[in-house]
DNA sequence: CTGTATCCCCGATGATACTG
DNA sequence: CAGTATCATCGGGGATACAG
């Protein structure tokens, strides 16, 4: 079984199911994801562990307030750890968990799907523009 | 080399690429499917080709304005196709293109990750809420 | 049946200032 | 250094009515 014929049977099951959005995995999943920083954040604790501030510089364009929200999430949802050194001044690691870093493989089917397609996609983008146009 | 090497060279090389985010194709994958109606969407076209109603039906908490939107966008990117047929009352058929297929393999691989995930997660967050109460 | 056009609201995000 | 608190903004998305 392909994972093509996987999906789909996936959803002939989602619909017998009748699932709730809030029990939906993939919702779950996907809405986290799906926010503006948590990819960036994952894959930066991918390549190696950050300390807050580290984290920032990888990432200019995030504020801090968002920084310490979407580690919170992710911190609650078990994928990074947080580690404080009581250090003057403090210092705070943040971690992949062992389920964060089990979330790199299918990530990494979909980043690498993203670049190899990306080209392909901007072409259509321009063709369905200049035909609105 | 595994993916998780994968994903952490990925960042090193982001970092001294200094990518626009326009520019950067997990950004616009990601935006995409993390909107709240994509994956659904695509999911429901992987089981099958489907007319605007029978999605509706499929997906019935989504709104005909959000459908036809979220269908646009795919076509857009020339994840999906569209079929109209003169028929009276017209009718519109909705099929995935090869990229739309060539998608489901990542897709796939993430999902199955969310769904053996899932209750790990769950857990994880009814821990970290209890200490926070 | 397959959409468009409007209006509106709320939550996600940013900016800025402050704190242990 | 590593945050928190507060206010302002902007756009995603729902509800509704209309149209071809």
């Amino acid at each position: 079984m392909t994972s093509t014929e996987g999906v789909g049977a996936l959803f002939d099951r989602w619909q017998q199911r009748r699932l709730e959005p809030s029990q939906c995995p993939v919702r779950d999943v996907l809405d986290r994801l799906g926010d503006k920083w948590t990819s960036l954040i994952v894959v930066a604790l991918a390549a190696r562990d950050h300390r807050f501030a580290a984290l920032h510089r990888a990432i200019p364009d995030i504020s801090k307030r968002m920084l310490t929200q979407t580690l919170r999430d992710l911190e609650r949802d078990g994928l990074v750890s947080r580690h404080v050194f009581p250090t003057t001044p403090p210092s705070v690691e943040y971690r992949l968990t062992p389920l964060g870093h089990s979330m790199l493989d299918p990530l990494g089917a979909l980043v690498a799907w993203a670049e190899s397609r990306h080209s392909e996609i901007r072409t259509a983008r321009a063709v369905f523009d200049q035909r609105a146009a």
